[in-house]
DNA sequence: ACAGCGGTTGGCAGCGCTGCCAATCGGGTT
DNA sequence: AACCCGATTGGCAGCGCTGCCAACCGCTGT
């Protein structure tokens, strides 16, 4: 299918379409209305297929809207009636394939349904996201995402206020404002714990990112280790790597743990990105997984699966609670906490 | 204080902050107006810190906005001025780290200068980006992002009635529509063959996915391609995954493409991601790299710079890309083409 | 005392579209 | 023929904010 085809360099410019002033009037619902020989409301109407119009009006409105090349304008729209078609989007981060994820599952479904979403990104930093809640706010959207359920007071105030439908994302373990879709950060670090110790290890360490900003993963890890000592088993040892998750702070963290603490037998990494950079760690230095180590990581990623070893990780819906966020976030109904719940993939790891 | 106000379904409730009502009118500039005791220009000139206007009244208004948690409603403010302060960004897929990476550089951008983005995925498909085009455009961005030189003839048509500034990004292998920001894509392809040939490979295939939907990864293998052939080399095999790029169509293609011909030194791989999976498929099989079979990717993700082998791959400014078409889509300059182009990592695979 | 001025301020007409309401149209009824 | 009813249609008042312009204020300069 070539139908990719390009139609650039066009130096003769079309014919109707008035000549290429920039400065010239926009075309506006009432241009059309007079072109079709109707009334504004009328086309207002045949346009968003909304009361009633005769066959005939219908096309002379859609032949004139065609003729002069006109793009309703939903600023003004959304002004004169209510509700936005905008949902706003908040995330940490673009740099963790979680939240891409996330976002390719809401905007699936809301652009199916005429929704744009304006996203926000605060960079792990609440502050930011105060602020970037307030400007979303200022548009006036029908509905508004967030990540997690920990914010500022004065975030909470505004969304409060706004009276906008929001959905909180990706952690249930916490009340939430309104609706709440996720799934229990406490619940996977505790199975992930579970996992090891049924597994015989015992000398299992955790390897995690910059916890102060992630909160989830700082609940992952304490439930983690909580469940360790119900097995009344210490955390053998702790590295956190002052920065994002990455591939490189899993790799470089595993080898500044191993140099410490040679005799682990298990780690723990605050997901999977992480895991790699340890598993790629241990096939450099030629460590047998998971026998000289067994590494066990978090989200399930595509990657993970396709080591060699498939890697031992919790599978999380990211996408489905994208998907499922922007379902709920229009709907009528009272506020709701939807646990999506997440699977354990035993892998080769661990 | 009923001085010949507006009149409006107000179920009386006039005491201050009201009571948590989610149907209570929205606070507006006009009320800000009251309780300030000014009128509403001048509260708008001190919202915008725009115009003159003495300390006392400023610190009346701050207070009133204050009192009442008034949020502007950017959508009447842009309906009365001009600018509208969004940026339309259409991007063909959220899976592939490229587009969060490039959706990064830009947010980042036009966030810190009060900018919102808003976002639209084509999954590739030239038909939608003509919806997401048209419908962005209807929210009277102050600029569009869009993915590639490649459009619809409908696409164009919109773009340039709309009079937006427009930004094409990722390519600068063809003429664009106004400013274009990105890096060669033939010259990409080429200096990988020429690197390949001057390596010492001579049985060099290619694997990539599906390239009917992917323009840019058609581009670089035809000038793959080329170059080999202007070293007397043909592309010895050649496979196609009929799907997205991703981690598993790399390591499955590679398998039947050796199961194919086994004899090959080299694989050339659409993207990064597709290399990644030949070389776990490498792992996995014992296949020693480069030594029995050399790998190069493209888009030098940061997975491929940690792998026990550095990946051989080309690094592209993807980043740097969505900043630099965040900062020139408001500018006034003429049409132009930034090319950022790339670096070639040479790395441990080939 | 009076015109002149820069700094402030308020009034008000839109921006383009939607919602409400009254007017009109075309038959079908009695 | 008078009347009724649902389907269509147009007019127009806003939605909340900005831009423009006239008005005002307190001083200066003459």
């Amino acid at each position: 299918m070539d139908e990719g085809e390009r139609v650039r360099p066009d130096p003769g410019d079309e014919a109707l379409p008035a000549p290429e002033g920039i400065l010239r009037r926009a075309v506006t619902l009432a241009d059309v209305a007079r072109e079709a020989q109707v009334g504004e409301s009328t086309v207002s109407r045949v346009l968003r297929s909304h009361g009633s119009f005769s066959q005939k009006t219908r096309s002379q409105v859609e032949a004139a809207v065609a003729r002069l090349g006109y793009v309703p304008n939903r600023i003004a729209g959304t002004l004169a009636s209510t509700g936005s078609r905008l949902i706003g989007i908040v995330i940490p981060s673009l740099s963790n394939i979680v939240f891409p994820d996330l976002l390719r599952g809401a905007t699936g479904v809301l652009e199916a349904d005429g929704f744009q979403s304006v996203i926000g990104v605060t960079d792990y930093d609440q502050d930011r996201e105060e602020a970037l809640v307030a400007s979303l706010l200022s548009w006036r959207p029908a509905g508004l995402l967030v990540t997690g359920l920990e914010h500022n007071p004065g975030t909470v105030r505004s969304l409060r206020a706004s009276g906008v439908r929001v959905v909180e994302l990706l952690d249930v373990d916490e009340p939430g404002l309104d609706i709440v879709v996720g799934y229990s950060n406490r619940a996977a670090g505790a199975a992930s714990a579970r996992h090891l110790v049924g597994r015989g290890y015992r000398r299992i360490a955790y390897l995690g990112h910059d916890l102060s900003r992630d909160r989830r993963a700082a609940k992952r890890l304490a439930a983690f280790r909580e469940a360790l000592a119900e097995a009344g088993l210490p955390l053998a040892d702790e590295e956190r790597v002052p920065a994002p998750s990455s591939v490189e702070a899993g790799r470089s963290g595993l080898e500044r743990l191993l140099a410490r603490a040679p005799d682990l037998d298990a780690v723990y990494f605050s997901n999977d990105d992480m895991a790699l950079g340890g598993y790629f760690h241990c096939l450099a230095r030629g460590l047998s997984v998971p026998g000289q180590l067994a590494l066990f990581g978090y989200n399930g990623l595509d990657v993970g699966r396709l080591m060699p070893q498939p890697l031992a990780t919790i599978r999380t819906p990211r996408v489905e609670a994208g998907a499922t966020a922007a379902r709920l976030v229009r709907a009528g109904g009272p506020p709701e906490v939807v646990d999506l719940g997440f699977e354990l993939i035993e892998g080769a790891t661990a």
